[in-house]
DNA sequence: TAAAAATACTCCATAGGTATTTTAT
DNA sequence: ATAAAATACCTATGGAGTATTTTTA
């Protein structure tokens, strides 16, 4: 017989007690099998832990041991309790990747938000690309990313969380910067500066669609690899670039903005994307935070 | 059915072998019962610990559990071991009371030796005089004390720490200085300086005793609480002294030491006493130690 | 002598075993 | 098709109950 919680449950009673009979009576039991759970336990200690007799008192070993077994059984009840928490998805561990892109945007709310609500979780961050998000995703290295919308695998699940639509990014004095809207046509031909297609292969392909819309492609005159150089040099006058709406937040200098022709045609999107099988109660319930996040903020759709 | 550790070993082994056949095998039991045991342990939790399917996988709750479980299986190994110490007198609580005279004798070794002996025993020490000892012995306020003879009660057990031969102590060019002993039949009449009947009163009864081996009483011209008083007193010539041998070790200027006759009647112990039915491990290795460093101590007998 | 714990025994709940079916890859 | 877990059912250990004796203050 090895030692088991109800003897410590037992014992604490009659340690409490200092009487078996009350002890069973309290413990809803009869006082044989209780001497006898105690007389076990008693066999596992190697050692008595009540001196027989009135009043009963409690030994050296048995004093330890009424000190030791409440905090036993406080911690098998902790246990249980996180153990509980973490089906409820309120603790354990929980790793996110994001694209640099999602910084400024939602992301900060979201990782407030979800902090606040499930403190007990360790949220791990990772910056990665789209493509290499894909990758950590299908070997486990992480449970969710918020990425861009490209070649997605169909054992991913996948939430759209922000949708921006494109605009035109145009140097100060530009010929058509007199236009309210530009039409698609007019971009036909006009130098382009474009994203770099291995750093920011989103905003390429983007542009590259849009001319694609008439029969076009962009004539690239410059790469860039980040918004804030895209716009310096666009405000150099080097040509003109399609850009997300938000990037009207920059208020860069020398550079002016001109909604697009079919805006509802042409958007930014973020993405939030995991596993199928993926069913970590930690994941849902960030995935509905998220969800709700991005629910909250304004989509600058039109 | 409520939590038992019988649960969390059966999981350990499925959660580490990831197999229900082979844990079972590795806890010496067939797979059907420990399937149940499982399911009994996911009831009281209420979630799932295993998502069933090759490979057999934990849940975050199961991956919680396998942490928890270990640390709360581990924690239940360290509270048998620490009343098994208790039941040893290895751990656990002992309060010691002393008199002032012990402090320069046996008591600084029997201290060193347990504390270094017993490190887990949390020792708490206290100045008494004799009698109230006594009384703290019977309320249970503590559990030993080092004391002097005296009216000892028939429920103390008691063992003798340390025997010394009284001396008498003269004023240097006293008229009995010459002699190398002192008859007791000298003493009869001396200006004595005495302990106090309060504060030292055992040393008063010696000092009594000494004299009623003469049929005589001490001619008791002075009074002092404390042996370096006594000395200082008998320097300036008002009296002598019976004292204990060990006061030679003062060597206090202006006064000589002598033997007295009939030296192996008179003696000043020191004892250890203790309740009869008290029965604490601590208490039998405290008392063990102690008489142990008594047996090594040169007793000044003779 | 009276209250309380231990003992002797009985019973039954349930842990654990055997045989088989179901499930998942 | 096969390995593994669940289900059904059985067995028996041992936890718990009843009756009684022993112990201790």
């Amino acid at each position: 017989m090895s030692l088991e919680l109800r003897h410590l449950r037992y014992f604490m009673a009659v340690a409490e007690e200092l009487n078996f009979g009350r002890a069973a009576r309290r413990l809803h039991m009869t006082q044989p099998p209780l001497s006898q759970q105690i007389m076990q336990l008693e066999e596992q200690i190697g050692a008595p832990l009540f001196v027989r007799g009135r009043p009963l008192q409690l030994t050296d070993a048995g004093n330890e041991l009424l000190i030791q077994a409440k905090r036993l059984l406080g911690h098998a009840d902790s246990v249980v309790q996180s153990v509980k928490q973490a089906a409820r998805g309120e603790r354990g561990k929980l790793t996110l990747a994001f694209i640099a892109g999602a910084l400024p945007h939602l992301f900060p709310a979201i990782i407030k938000l979800y902090r606040s609500r499930f403190p007990q979780v360790d949220l791990d961050l990772k910056e990665l690309v789209t493509p290499l998000q894909h990758e950590a995703l299908r070997t486990g290295e992480i449970d969710v990313g918020l990425m861009r919308p490209l070649g997605l695998e169909s054992d991913f699940e996948t939430r759209m969380v922000l949708r921006e639509r494109m605009i035109v990014a145009l140097p100060a004095g530009h010929r058509h910067a007199s236009q309210a809207v530009i039409g698609l046509n007019d971009l036909i031909g006009e130098p382009v500066v474009a994203f770099d297609a291995k750093e920011a292969g989103y905003f390429d392909l983007i542009t590259r669609r849009i001319f694609g819309q008439v029969q076009s492609e962009p004539r690239v005159v410059q790469t860039a690899r980040q918004l804030y150089t895209v716009l310096a040099t666009v405000a150099a006058g080097v040509g003109i670039a399609l850009v997300a709406a938000s990037a009207k937040d920059l208020a860069f200098p020398g550079v002016i903005f001109r909604e697009i022709e079919q805006p509802e045609a042409n958007f930014s999107e973020l993405i939030l994307a995991w596993r199928k099988e993926a069913t970590q109660p930690v994941l849902s319930n960030f995935i509905d935070t998220a969800l709700e996040v991005a629910a909250l903020t304004p989509q600058t759709i039109l």
